[in-house]
RNA sequence: GACCCUAUCGUCUAGCGGUUAGGACACCGCCCUUUCACGGCGGUUGCACGGGUUCGAGUCCCGUUAGGGUCGCCA
């Protein structure tokens, strides 16, 4: 029993909930992309979705990969989806382990690779066809669909009636497999559902409709069909939806421009389900605790960068040193800003003054860039405001005191800057703003006492002096 | 064209017949302050429309409109 205090894992929350209710059936939930070599951020949320109520279940969380196209299939599409579900911390309890579908998995309903389950198609296509519910037209499968309205009971939505659109009724039946033999998405997707005993399927509302031919498959199947939940899609801000050429449709995106990952999985939670209570930063284990299938909305979300940013922000501020000196450093990096030239001190010392500042590691560069270079360039709109003729001299006072000032630290800086205001019969901003320009190039930037003493008197003596030079 | 889902501030949402319609992001003021950010205080903005049901409707029913989804030998 842990002590008070000290968090217990999903795991252990999850257990302790089954115990509590004394569930009969593991509840397992899979999460199946196709490897396209993008993960979209809907995607991602369906995994999290799917994640987030096996985790509150004490259930089972599979991946399985849907690569029957084979024309489109790599590893490499199968490794951005790995490093996807990785990078967003959803670890799946059953499924691959690489992206080789050859490769090693983990569970007992393997494989888990669609490609490598054609034995298990083939032998349900012969079973629907020996009974009649299947037959050959043009060389290849089609099954024989219900021509009643089917009623799919669903989780989010309530009880949907499905009816037979214009062109269902002209041909109700559908392909099972193709004139080249390929199994297509239906039959596969209901096959290892079935054979993987998948319990209840959380998936993108765009299969809502396609769920009474999933439904009949089954029942054609001699089982049950699991428990349904279609979940709301999510669609831009301005209410279109999201194309993978939409930016911020795939995950990487926010991969590559430093987003921490809790921040957007906390986001993504919020679109679509709500805790209820007024809640907007939670952690992971207290939504694992709270979610549950019928307080998800039914209506689509749309996604509102703006706010991620912010919740970005507020997980930044809580960043630990180590992590935050990774993730800054790798932006800088990405900024093509040299960080290795400098000591590790300085690098920490620096970023040290950026702390809280700044919302996305992406802004960083902009905002701390002028610690890591050489020559920096002034912001020609404040240049011309600050670096004024009347400015000059106030500059050049300051930069005498300063030159003398030992030890060369943020304190005694703050306190001459204001002793040179005082006697100048001017306000601190006065000399503060010239100087910061001087020294950042922007009008925007960390304490300026403490990134000149980070700077070190020589360098910061030689930005005053580049500046001045400026003014006429 | 047919079928299905949906509809509360600009956005995410709370609301499950009686509320001054609440919160968050964003936005606008003020305070704090060496800039920015944070924080604090305050403010603008919403029940798509039309019919019902009811003593009473954001909440229930129907319709309209709008948005989204589906109807593939794509997944």
């Amino acid at each position: 029993m842990p002590s008070p205090g000290v968090p217990i894992s999903y795991r252990e929350v999850a257990v302790r909930r089954v115990l509590g209710q004394t569930r009969l059936v593991k509840i397992r939930v899979r999460f199946a992309p196709s490897p396209t070599g993008f993960l979209h951020i809907g995607g991602a949320r369906t995994a999290l979705f799917n994640w987030l109520y096996a985790r509150h279940t004490g259930g089972t969380f599979i991946l399985r990969i849907e690569d029957t196209d084979a024309a489109r299939n790599s590893q490499e599409a199968v490794n951005v989806i790995l490093n996807g579900l990785r990078w967003l911390g959803l670890d799946w309890d059953e499924g691959p382990m690489s992206g080789d579908p050859a490769g090693p998995s983990k569970g007992d309903c393997g494989p888990y690779f669609q490609s490598q389950r054609q034995d298990n198609y083939r032998r349900r296509v012969e079973g629907l066809l020996s009974k009649g519910l299947a037959y050959e037209q043009e060389g290849a499968v089609k099954f024989k669909m219900d021509r009643a309205p089917i009623v799919i009971p669903d989780l989010v939505v309530g009880d949907v009636r499905r009816e037979l659109t214009d062109r269902e009724q002209v041909e109700p039946d559908f392909v099972i497999v193709r004139s080249d033999g390929q199994p297509v998405f239906h039959l596969v997707n209901v096959v290892d559902d079935l054979e993987m005993g998948i319990t209840h399927v959380i998936r993108g509302e765009d299969h809502l409709s396609n769920t009474a031919k999933h439904i009949a498959l089954f029942r054609a199947l001699g089982a049950e069909p699991p428990r349904y939940a279609h979940i709301p899609l999510i669609l831009n801000i301005d209410g279109t939806k999201m194309s993978k050429r939409d930016k911020g449709a795939s995950l990487s995106t926010y991969m590559d421009e430093g987003y921490v990952p809790a921040a957007l999985v906390n986001y993504l939670c919020l679109l679509g389900w709500s805790p209820k209570n007024n809640r907007e930063k939670m952690p992971l284990a207290e939504v694992v605790e709270a979610f549950d299938l019928p307080q998800i909305l039914r209506h689509n979300a749309r996604f509102d960068l703006t706010k991620l940013i912010w919740l970005n922000g507020e997980y930044i501020r809580e960043l630990g040193d180590d992590r935050c000196y990774e993730l800054s450093t790798a932006a800088l990096a990405r900024a093509g800003l040299d960080v290795g030239k400098y000591s590790t001190d300085y690098v920490k010392a620096a970023l040290e003054t950026c702390k809280g500042k700044f919302k996305l590691f992406g802004e960083l560069p902009a905002y701390a860039g002028f610690y890591f270079k050489d020559e920096i360039e002034f912001d020609p709109e404040a240049a011309q405001k600050d670096f004024t003729a009347e400015n000059k001299p106030r500059v050049v006072k300051l930069r005498e005191a300063l030159a003398r000032l030992e030890p060369f630290e943020a304190d005694p800086i703050g306190a001459t800057l204001k002793a040179v205001a005082q006697e100048l019969g001017v306000k601190a901003g006065v000399l503060v703003h010239p100087t910061r320009l001087a020294c950042c190039g922007n009008t925007a930037g960390p304490s300026l006492y403490h990134l000149l003493a980070i700077l070190g008197k020589e360098r910061a003596m030689q930005r005053i002096d580049r500046a001045l030079a400026q003014i006429p």
